[in-house]
DNA sequence: TTTGAATAAAGAAAAAAATCTATAATTAAA
DNA sequence: TTTAATTATAGATTTTTTTCTTTATTCAAA
């Protein structure tokens, strides 16, 4: 094969990839692990181990020690057989990757009580992102504060979309009105929305949508109980 | 083969379908998706339409009309070609599958902002089951009283549990004392927990333990939008 | 220094889930 | 009554995810 003949083979392959870019993407169920390993070496770091085997996660976390270390090598960190990995350096990675590290700013619309929730979670717990405005109709909530952020009238959305550049969005209202208010979001310059109605939001293809159903859960755990009674 | 060899053949296969019970399990992705098919099916029902096809389902909730095909299979409910499902007929058995149409009892631990979020929760729309009590250690909280459930001193879990028969518990704790709860419900009688912390628990394996970390699908929206930036 | 045990890493195999295809049933229109 | 179009159903195929297997590396002990 000549250098043309390469280079067409090459050529194909990057479209190829760019063509379904699903190929490179990691696997959801990957990535939905990851913050579990990341809580977890955190309180062994903070017991002063320094280096920890798959196996051993695998054991904590009941799963399989190749999957940690399948789900472990996105990171890109390499660990030493008889010996594991280095806690701070996996940590760091796993935050660096997941994006915990960086500060990720959100909108939450709709400050009930699981918007309020998440409000209060980001406080203790990382999230991810930082929520630094919630959006509500109720006159009773707008100026109140939650989780150290503020509770803005809803209108107020448009003028401050105007100067922040807000990519992410927590959707925490009544269905009635998601809709709308995913529409508004998208308006507003908002690319990602993390959608806790249980309304199927009809948006442009290039949104991301994070469908969130305490339900789908629910639907889980009393199927597994129906299960095991059997 | 004489009726003997058959029965040795039938008793193979019914051990075999013992032993590994997940066999005849309904696989975890379809029992996620089973909710959003009711809530769908429901607002559509409250329009006044009497049928529905899979096709149709499909579009409104961007998936593969046979995908819902399957799905809807595991409530036994029947379509007819051309026509497609009877809404009130399939939404009474999804109800049924589901056990949503049951009176499942819950415990709540923990009624912090997350906790008093899903007390609200159910209120509104359907979890599955009926949180009848809540305990917490603040004394501020105790008394009162989060959509329709109060909120009584940790220290009454025991006495209450021996009247009640509860099976299903919420733990929505810090995770410093989230393994230390898990193991009081284990003993007051609790069959499954869904767990919200962060800890892993550790728990006899009969126990049902449902994790669910908003971080998980904090992380997946995040690499989604990191992916789509690429 | 050598040997052996532990373990990461990579790839193969298996299992699970999603998608596609073909078939048969049904109904509305011709 | 016949035909054509729609759609459920079942099964095959493909894709995705998990588990298993092999190999090579590293460290500790002999």
């Amino acid at each position: 094969m000549n250098i043309i003949e390469r280079s067409i083979v090459f050529t194909f392959k990057m479209s190829e990839a760019r063509k379904n870019k699903k190929s490179d993407q990691v696997p959801e169920p990957t990535l939905r692990r990851l913050p579990t390993y990341l809580f977890y070496l955190e309180k062994i770091r903070e017991k002063g181990e320094l280096t920890i085997s798959a196996p051993v996660i695998g054991k904590a976390l009941k799963c399989d020690p190749t999957q940690v270390v399948k789900d472990l090598s996105v990171t890109g960190v390499k660990g030493k057989p008889r010996v594991g990995y280095n806690i701070y350096e996996l940590c760091h990675a796993l935050e660096d990757f997941l994006g915990f590290n960086r500060v990720n700013e959100a909108f939450l619309v709709g400050a009930g009580n699981l918007g309020a929730a998440l409000m209060s979670y980001q406080e203790r717990q990382t999230l991810g992102f930082k929520i630094i405005a919630a959006f509500d109709v109720d006159k009773d909530k707008i100026g109140q504060q939650v989780g150290g952020t503020h509770i803005l009238e809803y209108s107020k959305l448009f003028n401050l979309s105007n100067r922040l550049n807000v990519k992410i969005a927590i959707l925490t209202t009544p269905n009635e009105v998601a809709q709308d208010v995913a529409e508004d979001l998208v308006n507003c310059g908002v690319k990602a929305i993390w959608n806790f109605t249980l309304t199927n939001l009809d948006l442009p293809a290039n949104i991301i949508v994070q469908n969130t159903s305490m339900s789908a859960y629910a639907a889980v755990l009393l199927q597994r109980l129906k299960d095991a009674s059997e």
